[in-house]
DNA sequence: ACCGTCGATGCTATTCAGGT
DNA sequence: ACCTGAATAGCATCGACGGT
């Protein structure tokens, strides 16, 4: 069979209109499915956790900045609904990147405040917090967690936990960093590069040069606000932080494709 | 009672970040 | 760039617990 679609046409028999099939492709039912499988397979192979944007602030102004890095870790690891930690009491330590002994002292922290519970020797994040299951509000952010555990490979923990006290700031439709992400599109305020250092409580200089190292990894991308060349504002990767349902749209995709957390 | 395992604790050297 | 103090890792030790 050499015969090419040029020569092949789709003729409506009662209407005689064709349709030249150089134009389009013809694909069996069971093609389609096949299709239809493999996009499911993937989407369902994005696996991620969600993080309550709100209750977390609780966390932020509560714990230290390596803390927060460390239980954004420590999230990845929910078991789907329940919230069980997937990991041993031993594996754990590991597993965030820390030794045993520092390790004890993050996990007081953590259940002190009641952000891991501790069920007759399992643990379960708080679901008040961080939860694995059906959002009951979209006042909350997914974390993915596969590209969240490449990404700790090459960033610190205090890194992290910069990228966590951020979360409750992260815009629904364009996954920019912005004031107050609850109130009206109109009033919706982006934050540039001092705005944000105030909101983390960093010195500038400091939240610069990590806003600046997380840019280059692509983790963070940064553009030119229209009206003013030298404030620039800021877009999470939607990769590995996203509040939509569903994959990012194409001005997201686009500005992070060419990064190693593109797609 | 003894032993082995595991986690907790305290001490010290080292590393890291912040301030100058 | 340097100094200083805080946080962390590594190590030794202690105590709790379970099995024999």
């Amino acid at each position: 069979m050499s015969t090419t679609n040029r020569q092949l046409a789709l003729v409506n028999l009662s209407t005689g209109e064709s349709f030249d099939m150089s134009e389009y492709s013809l694909r069996s039912k069971k093609q389609d499915e096949a299709y239809k499988r493999i996009q499911y397979y993937q989407y369902d192979k994005r696996l991620f956790s969600f993080a309550d944007m709100d209750t977390i602030k609780f966390i932020i102004s509560n714990v230290s900045t390596v803390h927060c890095g460390y239980l954004l870790i420590l999230q990845c690891y929910m078991e789907f609904g329940t919230g069980k930690l997937t990991l041993t009491r031993k594996e754990m330590p590991k597993a965030v990147g820390m030794s045993e002994s520092t390790f004890i002292r993050f996990w007081k922290v953590m259940q002190s405040y009641g952000i891991i519970t501790d069920k007759g020797g399992e643990f379960y994040m708080n679901p008040y917090f961080h939860f694995r299951q059906q959002p009951q509000h979209n006042q909350v952010i997914k974390v993915f967690t596969t590209k969240l555990k490449q990404l700790k490979e090459v960033v610190t923990a205090s890194e992290l936990g910069f990228l966590y006290k951020l979360l409750p700031f992260v815009h629904y439709d364009t996954n920019m960093i912005c004031a107050d992400p609850v109130t009206e599109p109109e009033n919706i305020q982006f934050l540039n590069k001092t705005q944000i250092a105030l909101l983390v409580g960093m010195e500038e200089k400091k939240a610069s040069k990590i806003l600046d190292k997380l840019r280059k990894i692509g983790v963070i991308a940064e553009t030119i606000r229209q009206d003013d060349k030298r404030d620039r504002i800021f877009t999470l990767n939607p990769y590995i932080f996203y509040r939509k349902k569903g994959r990012p749209d194409h001005t997201l995709r686009g500005l992070f494709a060419s990064t190693p957390y593109g797609k």
